[in-house]
DNA sequence: GCTAAATAGTTAGGCAGCTAATCATCTCCT
DNA sequence: AGGAGATGATTAGCTGCCTAACTATTTAGC
């Protein structure tokens, strides 16, 4: 599910055809906005052919990287730290009930594990288990040198560059949400 | 299901703590990678909110805007032409079989409506009905509004700075399709 | 200390995309 | 002209996310 849903980007003769029609579309603005999904999707798309050749979703993808990321205690810092699937929901960005289907199939596969928590009875703590040691340690690095080889090729001066203009499209989303609706006619 | 499925980006320092423990992992690639996932899933977003508002999913939305566009026929121009369900889907990007489904649903909200195509017996057509045709019309120029506001907004210069990196993006992933995965030892 | 409200995890059911398989029809090749 | 293979539309069943409702436990207020 591509988050544009055209196989091929208007011309912008088309754009501009359409603008006569339609006064609000803007065949600048909507030929930015359309390259920008297009962009997310192909590179979504090498990260989807990536997980696919190793047989996992983007979600049990997602919470094995958080599993394995660093956590700190006591001062000194520790690796693949358990943690409790509404945190990991948190983290990630999906609501507590897709975790557990998550943790459910990666339990099932033999890469985490649950247990209950000492301090609360009512909670767990997922742990990345030898096997889902061994498979993001096998995995991760590939990953990182196909984004590395993507993002890393830019020159120098885009790279800051397209920093700096990410910011100002999001900044704009901010200011441009009330916009649009109050113009459309009721039906 | 955005395309990057963490609520917050990591900071700076972490990705770098990170690629200590990854050499493979380039702070800055990665760190860019990810402001376009998010920036495109916030863009994204605007637009879900805007489908949300008028109770239609992103598919349907596709197939109408399509129906909307003009066709050219005997040299002529001719606005909302009908379009076969195959012609639909290879220019949505899904299946067929995803079509087929679409457009039950508009036909059954009465957007549309189906007709076999005289020419082949196996073909059908789409076509908008006025109901379909209202609807559009009211909703479109509030959403191109919306797409002009946000990306409208940048700085001339930016404009085609972004154009240009995107490309260049575009460009290191065809290249880089072939990386990574071969250094990935095996299980 | 006891009840009300909040929180952790799960279950059940919905929706939107997908693939694979099916049937009808068309096209092409000899 | 006739049969092989391509193509159009549909159906059935999968996945991954979602919301809403539920149980168990903890926390907070009186």
């Amino acid at each position: 599910m591509p988050l544009l849903m055209l196989k091929d980007l208007p011309r912008y003769n088309c754009l501009l055809e359409c603008s006569k029609r339609f006064p609000d579309l803007n065949p600048e603005a909507a030929s930015l906005f359309m390259q920008l999904l297009r962009t997310a999707d192909e590179l979504y798309e090498v990260k989807a052919d990536f997980l696919r050749k190793h047989n996992i979703s983007n979600g049990r993808f997602t919470v094995l990287m958080l599993l394995t990321a660093a956590g700190s205690m006591d001062g000194h810092v520790e690796e693949n730290p358990p943690k409790s699937p509404a945190d990991l929901a948190e983290m990630a960005g999906v609501t507590r009930a897709t975790m557990t289907g998550l943790i459910d199939t990666l339990e099932k596969d033999g890469m985490v594990r649950r247990e209950s928590d000492p301090r609360d009875r009512r909670a767990m703590l997922v742990h990345l288990t030898p096997k889902g040691e061994r498979f993001t340690a096998e995995i991760l690095p590939g990953y990182f040198r196909q984004v590395t080889a993507i993002m890393g090729s830019l020159p120098p001066g885009e790279k800051m560059q397209l920093t700096t203009i990410l910011a100002h499209v999001r900044a704009g989303i901010e200011n441009a949400s009330e916009v649009a609706v109050p113009l459309v006619s009721p039906v």
